[in-house]
DNA sequence: ATTATCTATAGATCTATAGATAATGC
DNA sequence: ATTATCTATAGATCTATAGATAATGC
């Protein structure tokens, strides 16, 4: 589906296939830790290349990291699917969501990659380059968590999607990876019958003064010594 | 603590002090649907103003957005503040979160800027400028919920807002606000028994293969029609 | 002969400044 | 006279391209 190549597909001569993958690896490499302000010229210049060679293989900035992009959510998706078909699912997927914040702690890609899947999923505007197949995968993770008893039932994929992003702005933002990863963990089960918490999508949520609260600024004028 | 002006505090002419206005309320107005990206021809443009002037009254972008940031965050915790005196805390506090995540959705400032206070109080790196007097305030507030048995007692200033944080990131990347906010809700309540997940800061984590699984990518190669 | 690669640079986008001009207020 | 404001532009930073040069492989 990610073609790269002109169509016809002509075999790649040698040392572009070598230069190719390393420029993958270097870019990689930055992906982690800049994620999509990666610099082109930084990739070629880690790859050991030129500028130029970086763009006849990938014509736009947006071309290589979507292939970064569609890399990682594919390797998470997979682990997360073991995760599942463990004898214990719910101790695997415990680890999954630990293992995940505390990546996502030290690897702005991968961070970013949750980003851009979620507002992908989301069908939101632009970004719709990184909307793959994974959906379907996605879809059949959540409702078999759900038929566990795992995951509250009105989770669609795009929360999941979105918690996860989440989850690493959070430990990106300074939380403790593991306390943050618990959080989302609980918060996502099933209500249990306790608090009871209702959430219909819409309606309340604004008990306390909605939006007016948080205008402007600066009445108080000039500064004060 | 935030001086604009030089020291001697000089009153600020007639016309200058309405510009002044002029320029914050341009900004907030753009602050809210492009956050940090906002920019500054665009804000004196929006004052009816040269960017000059705007240069006059922020010696750089970074003042301007100091300032926004510093009063939403003000306004975000006098607000919670509120909420944990009335009568009925917890329910109060339920409808907070909930506005906050739904506030968060379409005002990218609000969200920017937990950010940027989370990440400042986690003692981060280079944006220290945003970080306030705020932190007694924050850490009171945790405290009381903590003491009402509201909140995990293991849960730091730093979590809670990191986790106000990657609410916002959650909504933005599609989640539905109201769902998010009771994940988010509810995995901070103390895990009053069942699961009783443990949490000390670091340890386990890593049971399904740490790092490694997430390597670079490419070895399929080429293009497949 | 064809396919890849290199260097140098055009072009787009922003922040911030300089120097000339205009408005306040004693 | 002093303080503010304006316009035009320098300077920094990136992506992407053009045109000349080098490496492959039939």
């Amino acid at each position: 589906m990610v073609l790269t190549q002109s169509s016809p597909t002509r075999p790649l001569r040698a040392d572009a296939r070598r230069n190719r993958e390393a420029i993958i690896t270097a870019a990689d490499d930055l992906f982690r830790t800049q994620g999509m302000a990666l610099q082109m010229d930084e990739v070629a210049q880690r790859a050991g290349l030129g500028v130029g060679t970086v763009y006849r293989h990938f014509p736009t900035k947006e071309a290589l990291t979507v292939e970064l992009v569609n890399h990682r959510a594919e390797a998470v998706i997979t682990r997360a699917e073991q995760a599942m078909v463990t004898r214990a699912p719910a101790e695997a997927i415990r680890g999954f969501i630990h293992s995940m914040a505390k990546l996502m702690a030290s690897d702005v890609g991968l961070r970013e990659t949750f980003q851009l899947q979620s507002v992908a999923d989301a069908q939101i505007d632009e970004c719709a380059y990184y909307r793959q197949d994974l959906h379907a995968r996605k879809f059949a993770l959540v409702r078999q968590a759900q038929e566990a008893g795992m995951v509250r039932p009105d989770l669609a994929v795009e929360d999941f999607d979105a918690l996860m992003c989440g989850m690493g702005q959070a430990v990106l933002a300074g939380g403790n990876p593991s306390l943050i990863a618990d959080v989302i963990l609980v918060g996502m089960r099933v209500p249990s019958a306790e608090g009871a918490a209702d959430c219909t999508a819409e309606g309340q949520a604004a008990e306390l003064g909605s939006e007016s609260e948080l205008a402007p600024c600066a009445e108080d004028g000039d500064a004060s010594a």
